[in-house]
DNA sequence: GATGAATGAGGGTTCATTCAT
DNA sequence: GATGAATGAACCCTCATTCAT
């Protein structure tokens, strides 16, 4: 005779799970990774650190949590849309909006997506994925200039430039608070970056 | 016993700063912020921690002399070009440049221009300098637009662009330890980015 | 719903300590009492934690009736050994033998038999058994020296003697996991002891 | 210019270490090594727990020291005893005296000689020092049977006895808070051992 | 009666900071 | 001015215990 059944067990799980993203989303976005302590995430859930720990194994599976159930979903559709059959330069757009999507939907991306935020093992982790996205864009950089679509630069350069310069424009939303101009940011990225690398002749 | 002369005082001054600044970034960049503690600073500088305390209020202070030295002379450098009398495509790849020049003098740069590493009013004054650094290179861009050799495009995204790409390239550079591609990066960039920006007709 | 009648209970309650005796022992011997945690004690026993406060007060209450029940029947024992009329010198012998029976019938006699493991009431509650054993081995010791076959030693320093031997064995066997040299032990010990407990003449 | 000179310090840290060793053991002995929290022990030495880490790595540290300062001038005692040119009755009684002259100058031996308190590497490391000793019995006993006036009982057996025996009286010495009878525990038990271990013919 | 989610006291440890010498 | 011993707040984590269902 359990006092939840299994299926509100899952409910519960799901509930706490949810609250505890939210509220870590909202507490390294805002203050960054640093105030990310289990007793301040407890307190702003409104459970006890104790409870936490009944979820979570430790800090680390927090950190895992968040990250995964940020840039999993991302790199999916990063993925999906490099091995379909468009054209490279739509394909790059594709991409974009589906990160700009995502951030919207979602703002824990930027953790996902900015390197250079834990040490360790969480480290190598968080660089294997920013690798994978890295290659996923690369790949679609290579067909544009086998196409001859794209001028002959380091594919890879062209990709942590454009990796990069994503990520960076939403730090620089979270940062400054200013989600609205969004829209505009896709066309403007993608001129930009696409004009620059469109063979001009 | 005699005490040291205000000059001799001011002399001292500098040699500890120095010396902190050097030990301070070597650790920085070689292991993360995280291993900058007070006591390995004043160990690896060769002196005990309370010295310390007489040079630098605090642990922040450490940090803000360290950005302020490595940013003061960039954001200088930036500022220079963007009051001289070039072209504003000249001015985007001098600033390119002045800033990877900087990188290859003093990797503490990545520091100063990567934001979302502290928190509370650290963040604030890290953000501050990155405003300044941004606002000289706008500036650049709407000349370009002006003078209509550039398209017209957000100017503020067109910079976040550009500061954004920067940082993640350097951001990479120091993730996979290869500065070697460095003569390859700044080029590719200006292709890509003046590439994109300049008007194509 | 039909409650559980007085009878039932009573049963349940025996299962329930039962199990709980069996698991907490193996616990005990195989991992130590710092593996005896209520979590793992419940979990191995097959009920939940919640359940285990129904049936004993408190972790204190279950180490309490583990050591009651592994050491109660050994101090019967004991006592009844030393009460009958055999001869002291045979006593002893089957005293030893009644100890190193228990252990093999049940291993958890070691934490029973060991001094020194908890602390304030524990503690307490756990000498007076001891003393109550020893008690019973003095009588047998006096005994003997009255009867004049044994040297006119101090009957309570001997008897800790014997106790301790005793004891001691037991850790180490423990210990070194070798459980199979104890046919050996009894005459050794009893060759030893007795025979310098024996008077010479 | 440092506030104390080499030779200060090195009275500093003797102190410290004295201060701790003394209520350590006072801990242990009183209530068991569970009690021996880094708080509490800080507390009774009167300094604070960050104090207590510029003096010891750890906690295991710490009873690394307890044990170490207690048990080693006991083994060395032991071993320089097995090795003289006494006869074995003669250096079993000397080896018992230098046991129990130690646990009077210092009650911490309690813990050395006492099997079974620790966990990990700790409780490995404690048992390879119970082990030694043991080792150093067990070569006099077999002097004692090769020379053929002990009795041909399994030497290991014996040396445990006798180790254990002696444990068992210096626990119960410190549980009964009973110092005194001590100059009369010596001649009891090598009255019973050696009388046992004798051959009687 | 059983359950297990929630709790919170407490343990080990680190490190920025202070201050007597 | 320099020193480094002392401090104590803060962190992560464990686990005995409670209590609503």
């Amino acid at each position: 005779m359990a006092r939840y059944t299994e299926k509100q067990k899952a409910a519960l799980d799901i509930l706490m799970k949810d609250a505890v993203y939210e509220h870590a989303m909202k507490i390294i976005t805002d203050e960054g990774l640093g105030s990310l302590t289990m007793e301040r995430l407890a307190s702003d859930v409104g459970v006890s650190r104790g409870t936490l720990y009944n979820y979570f194994d430790d800090r680390d599976a927090v950190l895992d949590y968040v990250e995964e159930r940020t840039f999993g979903p991302l790199l999916a559709a990063i993925k999906e849309v490099a091995a379909s059959d468009r054209q490279p330069e739509e394909k790059l757009t594709k991409i974009l909006e589906s990160i700009f999507t995502g951030i919207y939907e979602d703002r824990a991306l930027v953790i996902a997506l900015t390197p250079n935020k834990h040490s360790g093992a969480k480290r190598e982790c968080q660089m294997r994925r920013r690798t994978s996205a890295l290659e996923a864009i690369k790949v679609v950089v290579n067909e544009g200039i086998a196409a001859e679509g794209f001028k002959n630069l380091s594919p890879l350069l062209v990709s942590e430039l454009f990796l990069g310069a994503v990520t960076a424009m939403i730090e620089s939303m979270v940062f400054n608070g200013e989600f609205q101009a969004a829209e505009e940011i896709v066309p403007t990225m993608m001129e930009i970056i696409l004009g620059g690398l469109r063979k001009s002749d």
